[in-house]
RNA sequence: GCCUGGAUGGUGGAAUGGUAGACACGCUAGCCUUAGGAGCUAGUACUUGAAAAAGUGUGAAGGUUCGAGUCCUUUUCCAGGCACCA
């Protein structure tokens, strides 16, 4: 038996966690009545290194609320999955000389037990990995969709490639011109891929965004990704042609100033130029620059070759020269600008390495135009003007940063794209009844070479043509694992369907995701994918809403105690199971909470968790404190309702780490008093339960109370009553707005009663004099703030 | 360069425009103990003071207000994101 003097944290922590798996008790029932609310977090790469102290910040954020809206009476659904498909997966199978199968089963299992370990209340029932067979075979069906409706296509096209992980990746997947995984520098491969057209919901992704109750910065970074920006595109004739080049500005006010005109190395403007000769040299000069990643070229140094060509300018006739230059992007805008040293640091930059001139026309500080035909005109009155007169030549255009997701991996470990190529009937979709495809199992080396793995299997690769029956050959290329990952909030839902996706009616009962906690670094990855994905199945009938995320939160980074980002190389990695071991979960889980806000980031401090342990012994040692004789009292009952009322306000307002600390502030105070009815003790643990779940269920079979405390309702608030205890308040007396101490007054006392009293008041007579008052500011039972009108107080 | 957050004791952090520093860590002193990395009590922003108390104080400078950590303007520094996007 567990004695009543020392919490063992280990005995009780077996006893429940086992019991509570082997019941389900936080089972989702799909069809209850009760109003749903749906949480939940972005699901995590099982990845070798284990579960740290980190992933439980947010794990156990989504749990505190979930148990709270479960105690409020809402049908909850918290469910986990694994993210197991894709590169970290794989490269951790390589490393370790095993397969990737084997890697994800033991590692989700890990996970899994971790998860179990600190109490994170989910529906297992639910659970799945995205390599699972009846996962990706959705997968793939939700490319058929794509493809069907003409937004799942392949191109040619120069694409980023990461040299070490042997694959192409996205743009979302290049931070800094380095691969997102390894940091290797990304090259450019012009090659044929796949790409998913989210570029056709550009505007919806931008204005739906605004109504989300998302972190502003998030939605910022989202918008500064999608990258829209209006502006005109111009054409500037070539001399002695009848050909142009067309540019695109956002600073058509400056057209004055232009004093060349520079496109980019892949720019297909270059056959203007016919002289053979110079054909020859600008090739040299492409090959010094191009294709090569943005990060190889040097920014400060804007190398460029003269074409020879001359371009006519619009606006005032003036001939021009036309440079290739490396500064210049294909991929936006026409691939060429209107070169304004005065007006641009880069076009300034390059004028000044090329000797080219330069003119100021517009005076930013003004407003206004200082040259040409609208000289002293506003600058946005000469914008339009200037359109105006360039009629034909000019087109106002709105431009954009964001390109088509790029989807194919030339890797092992991932959904095989649905699609076979027959001689005779060309690419065809490979049939729904087909599906999935599975990944081949007889590949003896599955690393990666450059080529896709999947072409080795010929058991794979050789097929019937679902058309004519002739033999084909199977897409071998696989899909980018945040295509898993667009949709997998929609599984959880109704996660054994082998009919559908998803049942119709569940899926408009529990759509969308109420409440959504992950990493702000998956900002312009899997929440732009997600929300892409979203619309399209949207459009195709399959759910009724357009925004997944309702309500979304990050959680802060947790660093090791050194304050470095917690890594093997610098054996910081402070891992969930120690910290379990040493102080037991709910110290773990409180302590998580206590550091601060969960937005923010922290440093692990192995000092600071022995605070929230010694707050578990106190409140084990409460049960030796039952009176049942202090039922009536009032300080006990105005104590805890006042609790129950602080920790659900703090609760909705995601303030976990002030609920602590009100925890600790009534422990502190019953302590004082020595002794706590048997009702608020109840109410106590039931408040405490969604933050320290496995000492309440404890505590709750102590006292002998019917198993469990986790289906307990939320305690019911009543209002502070006003009793003997509460007549008399501690009023604050500032005296010209300072603050000059208390004084005890009767609860609901007028201000002339208390101005009164402060003429008798021992502590107050003797600065004040009646007749200098000016004026009086009194807010009941707040404040009181006496002004006189000469200087001596 | 652009965007977004921050800046409060020795530390992590509290604070609907109304007593700044709650709560906790650490530290100091005392008690208890064979022992303490256990427990209990008191103290702990800074300056002056034995104390009572007084003055100062939320990165800096202004402003609004009876009253500002909180609102407005300017500014410095730090963190993060984006970045040759015309």
């Amino acid at each position: 038996m567990i004695n009543n003097l020392e919490y063992n944290h280990k005995e009780v922590e077996n006893k429940w966690k086992k019991i509570w798996y082997k019941e389900n008790l936080y089972k989702t029932d799909s069809y209850s009545t009760k109003p749903k609310f749906y949480i939940l977090d972005m699901f995590p790469y099982p990845s070798g290194v284990g579960l740290h102290v980190g992933h439980l910040k947010g794990y156990t954020a989504t749990d505190i609320v979930a148990r709270f809206m479960r105690m409020k009476g809402f049908e909850v659904l918290h469910p986990m999955g694994w993210d197991s498909f894709g590169l970290p997966t794989e490269n951790f199978a390589i490393k370790n000389n095993k397969n990737p199968f084997d890697v994800t089963r033991e590692n989700t299992k890990a996970f899994k037990q971790e998860l179990l370990n600190a109490g994170i209340g989910i529906d297992w029932n639910r659970e799945f990995d995205t390599s699972d067979e009846l996962y990706y075979k959705w997968t793939q069906w939700i490319f058929l969709k794509l493809y069907n409706k003409g937004l799942a296509y392949k191109k040619k096209a120069p694409v980023n490639w990461c040299p070490s992980c042997l694959t192409v990746i996205s743009n979302e997947q290049v931070i800094q011109g380095l691969c997102e995984r390894c940091g290797s520098m990304v090259e450019l491969k012009n090659i044929e891929q796949w790409f998913f057209r989210i570029t056709k919901y550009i505007e919806a992704l931008i204005s739906d965004i605004e109504n989300l109750d998302w972190p502003k910065s998030t939605k910022v970074s989202q918008n500064n990704w999608i990258g829209k920006s209006e502006g005109v595109r111009v054409k500037f004739k070539i001399k002695d042609t009848k050909e142009y080049i067309e540019i695109f500005t956002t600073k058509i006010e400056t057209i004055y100033g232009t004093t060349f005109i520079a496109i980019a190395p892949e720019s297909k403007y270059i056959d203007l130029v016919k002289d053979k000769e110079k054909v020859k040299e600008i090739e040299n000069y492409i090959k010094t620059v191009s294709p090569q990643s943005e990060i190889k070229r040097k920014k400060d140094v804007k190398t460029g070759f003269d074409t020879g060509i001359i371009a006519i300018n619009p606006i005032n006739k003036e001939e021009i020269p036309v440079y290739i230059s490396d500064y210049i992007l294909m991929d936006y805008g026409t691939g060429a600008v209107m070169g304004v040293p005065t007006h641009d640091e880069r076009d300034k930059l390059f004028a000044k390495l090329h000797n080219i001139k330069s003119r100021e026309v517009v005076d930013y500080k003004k407003g206004i135009v200082v040259y040409g035909k609208y000289k002293g005109i506003a600058i946005d009155v000469a914008k339009s003007k200037i359109i105006e007169d360039l009629s034909t030549m000019a087109k106002k255009t709105t431009e954009y940063k964001l390109r088509d997701w790029l989807v194919s991996r030339e890797r092992y470990w991932g959904a095989p794209i649905p699609i076979i190529y027959c001689k005779k009937c060309g690419e065809v979709p490979v049939p729904e009844k087909d599906l999935p495809v599975l990944i081949p199992k007889d590949i003896k080396d599955y690393r990666p070479k450059g080529t896709p793995p999947l072409a080795s299997s010929s058991s794979f690769m050789i097929v019937e043509c679902p058309i004519c029956s002739e033999p084909a050959t199977r897409e071998s290329k696989t899909l980018d694992t945040f295509v898993d990952s667009s949709w997998y909030y929609l599984r959880f839902i109704d996660s054994d369907n082998r009919q559908s996706l998803g049942d119709e009616a569940l899926f408009k009962k529990w759509l969308p995701i109420d409440f959504y906690v992950g990493g702000d670094e998956h900002t312009t990855g899997h929440l732009l994918y997600s929300r892409f994905i979203t619309r399209v199945l949207n459009e195709e009938k399959i759910i009724t809403i357009n925004e997944p995320f309702t309500k979304l939160r990050h959680q802060g980074k947790m660093f090791g105690p050194d304050g470095r980002k917690m890594s093997k190389r610098w054996g910081n990695v402070v891992s969930a199971e120690f910290a379990e071991k040493t102080y037991g979960a709910d110290s773990l889980r409180m302590y998580e909470m206590f550091m601060g806000p969960l937005s923010q980031s922290n440093s692990w401090n192995t000092r600071s968790i022995i605070g929230v342990r010694r707050f578990i012994d106190r409140v084990w040692r409460l049960q030796n404190i039952i009176d049942k004789n202090t039922l009536n009292n009032t300080t006990d009952y105005t104590l805890i309702n006042e609790l129950v009322l602080s920790v659900s306000q703090n609760i909705e307002s995601g303030k976990f780490n002030v609920c602590v600390s009100e925890f600790m502030k009534y422990l502190n105070e019953v302590e004082k008093i020595g002794s706590i009815s048997k009702e608020s003790f109840k109410k106590f643990i039931i408040v405490l339960s969604p933050f320290a779940p496995f000492i309440s269920e404890e505590l709750w079979e102590v006292i002998e109370e019917k198993y469990s405390i986790h289906k307990q309702l939320w305690p019911k608030v009543t209002k502070v009553i006003k009793d003997k205890t509460n007549t008399y308040i501690d009023l604050p007396i500032q005296i010209n707005g300072k603050y000059r101490g208390n004084i005890k007054v009767l609860r609901d006392l007028e201000e002339d009663e208390i101005v009164k009293m402060l003429f008798k008041n021992l502590k107050f007579k003797d600065k004040i004099r009646e007749e200098n008052i000016q004026k009086v500011i009194f807010k009941k039972n707040t404040i009181i703030n006496i002004i006189f009108n000469d200087n001596k107080v």
